[in-house]
DNA sequence: GGCGCGCGATACCCCCTGGGTATCGTCGGC
DNA sequence: GCCGACGATACCCAGGGGGTATCGCGCGCC
């Protein structure tokens, strides 16, 4: 059985009439005569009443009726489906990141993503990096940032591309003393109490300050350890003390803290946006618009990768 | 796009190998490639990657798969369905009949037809004879249960068929005087309270009764009403007085009461089976069998109105 | 590193079948 | 009783679905 039997069927039901649902299906009369007949063979029921004021389904042509309007409804969204999905309208983007960069590239991207893309449905996983590594090379992710490059099995695989650069900055509450200043050095840290990220969580930031502060530092040993960058802010908004974290920090300004440079100046680690080329979408195509869009560097960057914008462009 | 695309689609990705899957629906590898090569032009998306390690539906191809075999489970249902109505194995069957029907051949033949064709739904609906005359002949019933002929526009469209004879019987409480007698005469009747039911539901107990009694008879002018003969047993099994009903009563014994014939014997207007032969359908003739193999004599006469047996026996 | 092989795409051909025209059978209606 | 409407039938044609042969191209194996 074929979908044309379906579609010639349904007509014929509509029109009570050979000739007119022919006409309407573009046809001639005798071919629909002859398919409704080979319908009803291998059905091995009538399904029409021809009789002379109309052509009427029978029972087995009613129950026939609602499995086909409803198969050919199937077949048109099928098409249909496939094309939102090809254009990157539907379907999901899981997305694993670290949990810092919730404060900079994330959310002028996601916000601007979930209103281009409302189709999509995004899956937001906040993970260490090399958790995101690990599952982007496994097929369990779509697309990670990271704190730096991806390593280990089948990281050389991925396309990543860093996202922007970052240094050390100090965060206080604004009644704290440091308020109010642009920097603080080095040495007005010593005595103060810290709080960092986490070694898994941010490992850069307290790697940094081993080397600004000397490996066995009584303040970095006595430091408030948190879970992520956004408690460290809490903490230092609160007036534990000094928070120290990435530059990016200063895109999410929260009333009641204040934010002061480091120096001697630090680098840190890039935010690394990451993805596996071989399993390129059309979500993941839209998504990396997004990127391009917000941050140009990042486009100059993805097109040194992959060539200059790929050509299914939404 | 046609059955046969989705057909396609679906083997190939379940062998995700072109080789494979053509060899699975018994056709050659090239035709499948060209076919899916149309599909996927027709779409406007390519819907499977072709990889070394094998075929995998890409995004659009897997929002199309979930489609595509939705539909294809349709269209097999469709068949089925239509095949399942064909033998009257499923739909619904309209049945009028009068309340009294309820005694004699409808417990009968609903037991068995719901017991031989559980998948059919009987709407079930107790109504005077007019009604169910004028309801077959609009069409609102499939079958109906009168008193006597069907008349009124239309009816002369209808087959009817006697489903047995009836006459007038009394009924009586365990404890009332006639309890035990084989027979009661006419006589007997003039000065107990009689119960029997209203005019329109069995018209014809009451004109019987009229001309057994005469016209203006204070018993008959004094006789409990009832809307139904179950009321009618219900009342006399209460000792209320003697219940006047048809034979069709004997059919149902209920404990505490005493069923009399009434002399002279009182012949009362024939139980009537009807319906339409131009909407004929599996599920009436099926509902015909087994009113036959209840009734022999209904058979016969079916046979001599329909021809011996319609050739789509189940 | 070259050859072989597995796999999908392409080229080309055939014939099946879907669709066309012409016509018939039949049943109502005027 | 004739005509007209409608579905079925007969017959023909061509498009396309499916066949065979072959190519292009990686990958793997000596």
């Amino acid at each position: 059985m074929e979908a044309r039997h379906l579609r010639y069927a349904v007509a014929l039901a509509e029109h009570a009439h050979f000739g007119r649902a022919a006409t309407a299906l573009g046809i001639a009369q005798p071919p629909l005569s002859k398919q409704i007949a080979a319908l009803e063979r291998e059905v091995g029921a009538r399904l029409f009443d021809r009789t002379r004021r109309g052509v009427f389904p029978t029972a087995a042509g009613a129950a026939f009726l609602v499995r086909a309007r409803a198969a050919l409804a199937e077949i048109g969204a099928a098409s249909v489906d496939a094309a939102r999905a090809a254009r990157g309208e539907s379907g999901r983007l899981r997305l694993g990141f670290i949990a810092s960069a919730l404060l900079d590239p994330l959310p002028g991207v996601l916000r601007r993503f979930s209103r281009e893309r409302p189709g999509v449905r995004l899956e937001l996983h906040e993970m260490a990096s090399s958790r995101s590594s690990a599952a982007l090379a496994g097929g369990e992710l779509d697309v990670a940032v990271t704190l730096g490059r991806p390593r280990g099995i089948g990281a050389e695989r991925l396309v990543s591309v860093p996202v922007g650069h970052d240094h050390l900055v100090a965060v206080v509450g604004s009644g704290h003393p440091y308020a109010g200043l642009r920097s603080v050095a080095v040495a007005q840290l010593l005595h103060q109490p810290l709080i960092l990220a986490s070694g898994e969580d941010e490992p850069a930031v307290a790697a940094g300050l081993r080397d600004l502060l000397g490996e066995g530092s009584p303040a970095l040993a006595s430091a408030t350890v948190a879970r992520d960058v956004h408690t460290v802010i809490g903490l230092a908004a609160c007036g534990v003390g000094v928070g120290l974290g990435p530059s990016r920090m200063l895109a999410a300004p929260r009333p009641g803290t204040w934010f002061c440079e480091v120096t001697p100046r630090t680098p840190l680690p890039d935010l690394v946006l990451s993805f596996s080329p071989e399993d390129r979408s059309p979500v993941l195509d839209a998504f990396l618009d997004v990127v391009r869009a917000n941050c140009p560097v990042v486009g100059a960057a993805l097109d040194r990768r992959l060539g200059p914008r790929s050509e299914a462009a939404g």
